[in-house]
DNA sequence: AATTGGTTCAACCGCCCGAAA
DNA sequence: TTTTCGGGCGGTTGAACCAAT
């Protein structure tokens, strides 16, 4: 028989879309072939999952969701569908994608592996704090999640007239914290929404109050010259949304003195 | 305006596991 | 106990898009 590969068109989203809202989510197979869909069972539930699904948030990834993936990445590795449970309304595929295009590619470009200890250093010391302090620094602050803490991202999806674009500050699922045996860590600080206190975190308030002392912490790291100089010259990387402006001259002024 | 090279992300593939037959 | 099947997962691919030339 014939399987349709490929793009979906919008008459199959139609078809899965109303299929699985009146008959439910599972049996994969069987709903492709009740529904009249040309499509293997996994397809649909790739479809459900990460596009048709009304849980799917939408939009660029926020700079607390990338703070949470790094963290994550940290303590689970590749295990991409375990991250996005701390992520709501985020695929697996979203995150992975994530990582393969944004954080692999800053590996590349510092000419280290991804799982290198300088890397995960670059990230753990320099990378996660000034996530962190821009968070901490922009309307998307913590203290403004703690507010809307109750809020959970409600049920949306393209196919609904009624779906708005997400609210920057509502995708804290507050019943994620509770279910986790991760501690001590920054997606604790953000799930909890409790002041900061993890070890990255003050690291961070160490290197970032531009004391001498903070450059022992990196290069006790095992960074060189070579290597800060590497970091310090990374223009590129303002072009990519990892770095800013403002990040370059805070890696200037802790590493070129 | 056409071409080229890089990036993104939706979709597929292959493997694995657990439940049911 | 073995086989089959549905579903989950991580890795990979390729089309679409965009910016630079």
């Amino acid at each position: 028989m014939d399987v349709r590969k490929g793009p979906w068109t919008a008459e199959e989203d139609s078809i899965l879309f109303n299929y699985v809202n009146s008959h439910g989510e599972g049996r994969w197979n069987a709903a492709a072939c009740s529904a009249g869909l040309k499509r293997s069972g996994k397809s649909c539930r790739l479809r459900w999952l990460n596009y048709l699904g009304p849980s799917v948030k939408r939009g660029n990834i926020t700079l607390q969701e990338q703070l949470l993936i790094l963290d994550l990445h940290f303590q689970l590795g590749n295990r991409w569908s375990k991250i996005a449970r701390y992520l709501p309304g985020r695929t697996d595929n979203e995150i992975k994608n994530y990582w393969r295009t944004r954080v692999q590619k800053q590996a590349r470009q510092l000419k280290c592996d991804v799982n290198s200890k300088e890397f995960r250093d670059t990230m753990r010391y320099v990378w996660m704090p000034r996530l962190f302090e821009r968070i901490q620094a922009s309307n998307d602050s913590i203290s403004a999640i703690a507010i809307d803490s109750d809020v959970v991202q409600p049920p949306q999806s393209h196919l609904d007239p009624t779906h708005s674009s997400p609210s920057k500050s509502s995708w804290v699922n507050p019943h994620v914290a509770s279910t986790t045996s991760i501690s001590n860590s920054i997606s604790d600080q953000v799930q909890l929404q409790v002041s900061p206190v993890s070890d990255v975190v003050e690291n961070f308030k160490l290197i970032g109050t531009s004391e001498k002392d903070e450059m022992v912490i990196l290069t006790d790291q095992g960074y060189d010259g070579d290597t800060m100089n590497e970091l310090i010259g990374w223009e590129e990387s303002l072009e990519n949304g990892l770095w800013n402006e403002e990040d370059m001259w805070f890696l200037q002024q802790q590493f070129s003195g």
